[in-house]
DNA sequence: CGGGTTCTTGACTGCCGTTCAAGATAGGCT
DNA sequence: AGCCTATCTTGAACGGCAGTCAAGAACCCG
């Protein structure tokens, strides 16, 4: 195309390619997910994905950056009434995914981009959570293990798939063990 | 070879390829260990491998089964005083594992034979972790919660591979808020 | 000393992520 | 108008992977 192709037209089609690949990978996963059927879905072929993303793991970056954003929208929205319901919304918004969860975690230790992205989002999720429990009195001495502590246990609930009726259950024993002022 | 080889040639070689399988597992991760590679470290073509075992699937289920015997035998020759001591013994325990922990939750979704081993090893151990906060004064109440709570921070501990002190530090937070009778 | 089971292997298939070099496209410049 | 060149697309190919297959080697039992 031109030399300086309307970024739109560009803009368009790369938002093609992280479009399908966002819904293949929360469908089936990423390491189930080949290029060639993004490529497809996109309407393009799996060469022409190389042309906008150096290699899978940059797409899949690209898409988790995008659910990132979504998400935080979506927390600032959300009328947060209790301690507890707050976090089934947060396990219930992680649901659909669950595959994609599971294996960012293994692929963390392979994929040093990866790393840094997951990283990332441990920090920034771990801060809000730490200003929420703040809020709700708790002391500032144990403040960043019992932050680790709902992290891991939101991550297990979600990677484990337990029904929402247990997974609130948890929660609710989750947060009358949290230390109070 | 004969009729009835005798077991313990045979034992012998699949022996040894479970030895190389599970070092190089342990080293490198599942994924990142090909075939070829655990063949090579037993003296044996990968081939071979396929007679002793259906697939690599079920050459990490025997890996996985003999390491888990190991644990359990350990486990009852570990001298248990604190109870924090007691998950710090865990945690320990597992942190040459990590990789092995992630990619075994992301083959869940993947492999019916993984995840029903999964199953079974989270049932045997929540039950051992169920008696012994039992006999530490966990109401039967919340006794269900409680160790799915404790399980999701010691994978996470694993998994997340937190310094030594950082996991002390978390674990003790976690025992200090567990309902008491 | 044959025969049939147990074991081993070389050759192969199909899929994957990724690379490469050739081609198509179309604005900017003269 | 017509070339230049940067931008974009693609067919073909590479190397590595898990797993299959059919031919062969090994060796006890009759």
């Amino acid at each position: 195309m031109p030399k300086n192709k309307r970024p739109q037209e560009r803009e368009a089609k790369r938002g093609e390619i992280v479009a399908s690949a966002r819904a293949l990978f929360m469908e089936r996963g990423f390491e189930a997910t080949p290029m060639s059927a993004i490529a497809r879905s996109a309407g393009v072929t799996p060469n022409t994905i190389y042309w906008y993303f150096s290699d899978k793991d940059d797409l899949l970056i690209t898409v988790l950056d995008e659910l990132l954003v979504e998400s935080w929208a979506a927390y600032r929205g959300q009328t947060a009434s209790d301690d507890v319901d707050q976090l089934v919304w947060v396990v219930d918004g992680f649901r659909d995914l669950h595959l994609l969860i599971s294996e960012i975690h293994a692929r963390v230790e392979v994929s040093p981009a990866l790393a840094a992205w997951h990283d990332r989002f441990h920090a920034a999720s771990e801060g809000l959570l730490a200003d929420e429990l703040t809020a709700r009195g708790v002391p500032e001495a144990s403040l960043g293990p019992t932050v680790k502590i709902a992290v891991f246990v939101i991550e297990g609930l979600v990677t484990h798939g337990l029904e929402p009726a247990q997974a609130r259950t948890i929660l609710e024993t989750l947060v009358a063990g949290m230390p109070s002022a």
